[in-house]
DNA sequence: AGCGCCGATACCTCCGATGTATCGGCTCAT
DNA sequence: ATGAGCCGATACATCGGAGGTATCGGCGCT
């Protein structure tokens, strides 16, 4: 195995064993290269690799953190993968999607908070009756993230918001190629927001899988 | 924006707009280097990113290489993010788990072919009655991971296989401390079996919640 | 025709130097 | 005494070059 390998495995290891901790600084690139017998040059692609799905955060002329380590935050680098994938398995992700949103939407359903769902009405008021394609994704992207961030999991939420970059690209062309995407996209948020205010689960679950499901049979019909 | 994370983003939007398709060779690091305007080491911290999440490889003394960006291989980084998770979030990966697993199970019970049945069935009869718990958390993981694998969408199987990886350990606790963890185990595996080879797709939902529930319930009240 | 040697190629690793952003203490004016 | 601004120390950023090693494919031998 290479020597930036390793160090990348050592470095993971003194993380996960907690001999590093979220928030800790690390050696700086000359003492940890010595310390983990590499120059410091192959020290820097394996922290560089590190950074990228941000299990460490570098900063310039100040020194290298581990990062807090939230599910969000790791899992965020599960959209730099996603955005490799185009429209061959578009369809997969969306797939998945349709599995997590409902669920997701039903969790939240019976933990919401009156202040989240007033934000949520006020968006949805705020957007109007004939917005564009790009303001109606835009806010859809905030509405359903709004909704699943109440479900109180957090890799459910990161998992989700990773899924969402691909399938929005779907969203817009389905915009601007179906009439009345638009009003029916909005109805369909309204009535989500009347089940979730209700507190009814089942309700809450089946306008999503609806919601999702309108977007797939489009696409699936399309591609 | 540091220069190597604009060479990591130009080799992204190479390989998104298609200019670099899977399996194609990159130029050489020198030329690459000079084509991108910064300097081989720096490169070289780009590439190396790029490789841990598998979307290049490089092959010393041949050269570097896109790689074939299927799900499976893309999502597989996930379980190395994920392995930075420990006890806390555990039960947070659980809960996706237990959204994906019995949907997928569902997926398969309607397309699954005799082969891959009696290859499941085989691999049961293998273990025996009173198999160990290494060998039979292994043996769970085999088995969930031939279902899913039969649901037909790669990436919902990479998401679990992903998943699977933190909430196997808890497997292990849970066969270590639970008496009848073991049989009970064994007998919703041949209770998904059965509902597959029926082609029952909500018995099969069913009991593959049951045998998620079960684990997380254990795990829920142990933390 | 098949096997093995060998050189070309390309990545691997390291070193040392210079550039640049950040932080914190110090100075000076108010 | 207090605050703003200067400035040096620190640590990461970037570079170019040198020597090492693994791989591939052509060439010659059997």
């Amino acid at each position: 195995m290479a020597v930036t390998d390793e160090a990348i495995e050592k470095i993971k290891g003194m993380i996960v064993s907690g001999a590093l901790r979220p928030g800790d600084r690390l050696p700086k690139e000359s003492e940890l290269a010595a310390d983990l017998g590499l120059s410091r040059n192959s020290l820097r692609e394996a922290v560089r690799a590190l950074s990228l799905i941000r299990i460490l955060d570098v900063r310039q002329g100040d020194g290298t953190y581990v990062t807090s380590l939230d599910p969000q935050l790791l899992l965020e680098a599960l959209s730099f993968v996603v955005d490799f994938h185009r429209d061959d398995t578009v369809l997969e992700f969306l797939a998945v999607r349709r599995i997590l949103e409902p669920a997701a939407t039903a969790m939240a359903a019976t933990r919401i908070d009156e202040a989240r769902l007033d934000t949520l009405a006020a968006q949805l008021d705020a957007l109007g009756a004939a917005p564009s394609v790009e303001e109606l994704v835009a806010s859809d992207l905030e509405f359903h993230r709004g909704i699943v961030q109440s479900s109180g999991n957090s890799v459910l939420c990161s998992l989700l918001d990773g899924l969402s970059g691909p399938t929005t690209r779907a969203r817009v062309w389905r915009g601007l190629t179906q009439e009345d995407a638009v009003s029916r996209t909005l109805h369909e948020h309204r009535a989500i927001l009347a089940a979730l205010r209700d507190g009814d689960a089942e309700a809450a679950r089946s306008w999503a899988t609806v919601h999702i499901a309108s977007v797939e049979q489009w696409l699936r019909s399309t591609l």
